[in-house]
DNA sequence: GCCGCGATCTAAACAGTGTCAAGTCTGAAT
DNA sequence: ATTCAGACTTGACACTGTTTAGATCGCGGC
């Protein structure tokens, strides 16, 4: 780094440089760059490995420089988990889709999806369910959120037999949340290692997805369109 | 703090102060107090504001005082999380046995007690299943852990008609995940207050544990005792 | 043409963190 | 009585997030 500033001892203060975009003060992108950057930080050193100050030294810009666009370090934090959420919706939406008319299969597809999107997105799963890390009352993350988990209750209405504009019933909201908890808590069994020793013993390196996921997710009363 | 000292410009060099006790240079219980005070302190702030030096505060003594008692951070924060394993397996342990002679009842009751402890104890269990935050090549911390999980795996195996020196059937093995994923999955959902909004309108402030979680558990294709 | 101006970024500082190297104190055994 | 190992303190270092003041850029209005 120092190296390239020591051929010359001061930036010349040409109006102009000959390459327009030679070394722009503004360079435009950094809002995207410091998602990106957040990203690729936490898939390497986690969710608590995260440093503001590495990822402003990984775009290139000073400690300060994420402030102006993200306020602090929650906020920033708060768009990368908002980005999360919409891709996790979108997952879920179109697990869904796939389910067809069958509305067992379209809950089945999902708790897959969602499995399967934890285990394919630790960093981002993780972040999105840690509240102490981003802004509680963001708008925008809280909408994508909700967004994601009424693909979810939707499935169970259509399990039950019950309108959009219905009332869930007990039941339906108890096989809601079964739904929920069984693969909230596979994913994060999954994603916290707990179920390695098992893995390593009971097939290869993907059986968690291939071989646990159905076996545990057979055990949901649902009627099974998979058998 | 400094009030006190400046009565006196330096402690007296007397052997013994009248009262034997006084200010113990060595109090003899820092390691304890140590971990009173990080219990403390995680239920306060949560896991993640948690800090070593506000600990030493606490407890009276420099920050570089656990050190000798923990080596280092994660050696304090195992020793909290094995205490935590230790009280969760003999929570899981004595609901096995409220089970008696009836299989069923035995992983019910488990499953009550899994959720139960980890809502009495948000900041304990918080921290069991943080595996970046201890060291994870603890021996003692271990066998704790396994202790509880193998309660879990008694029931599962009594549900079956297994004997402990059985192998886990392909069946046994999924509804060991199955219940393990949905106490643990409703465990993370309420800790995380994904839950409080239906709380909120779905009955009082305990609704989780007393309505939720049943209703949760009843879609567990478990012979059920309570029904 | 140029000039200001808001947006963008830097630099320096502050309070806080965990950990380490040295040094000081203490209680007890020798 | 002196030694001595353990318990603890002190001071330092490198790191963190955030704030303040100032420098720089690009663009719209004159």
């Amino acid at each position: 780094m120092p190296a390239k500033k020591s051929v010359s001892p001061r930036k010349p203060p040409k109006r102009k440089a000959a390459t327009p975009a030679a070394r722009p003060y503004h360079h435009g992108d950094l809002r995207e760059k410091l998602i990106a950057a957040t990203e690729a930080l936490i898939l390497e050193r986690g969710v608590d490995g995260f440093s503001l100050r590495e990822v402003a030294r990984r775009a290139g810009v000073s400690p300060a420089a994420p402030a102006h666009h993200f306020g602090d370090t929650k906020g920033l934090l708060s768009d990368v988990a908002r980005l999360g959420f919409k891709d996790f919706g979108d997952a879920l939406l179109e697990a869904d889709r796939r389910g067809g008319n069958d509305p067992a299969k379209r809950l089945d597809e999902q708790g897959i999806a969602y499995v399967t999107f934890a285990l394919k997105n630790p960093a981002r799963f993780a972040l999105m369910f840690r509240h102490d890390k981003y802004d509680a009352t963001n708008e925008a993350l809280h909408v994508v959120a909700h967004r994601a988990f009424n693909a979810l209750e939707g499935a169970i209405r259509a399990v039950q037999g019950l309108a959009p504009t219905d009332e869930m019933t007990e039941d339906a909201y108890g096989l809601l949340l079964a739904t929920w908890s069984i693969v909230h808590g596979f994913a994060h069994l999954a994603l916290g290692g707990e179920l390695d020793d098992a893995a390593r013993t009971r097939g290869g390196k993907d059986a968690i997805l291939k071989s646990f996921l159905p076996l545990a997710l057979k055990h949901l009363p649902i009627p099974s369109p998979r058998k």
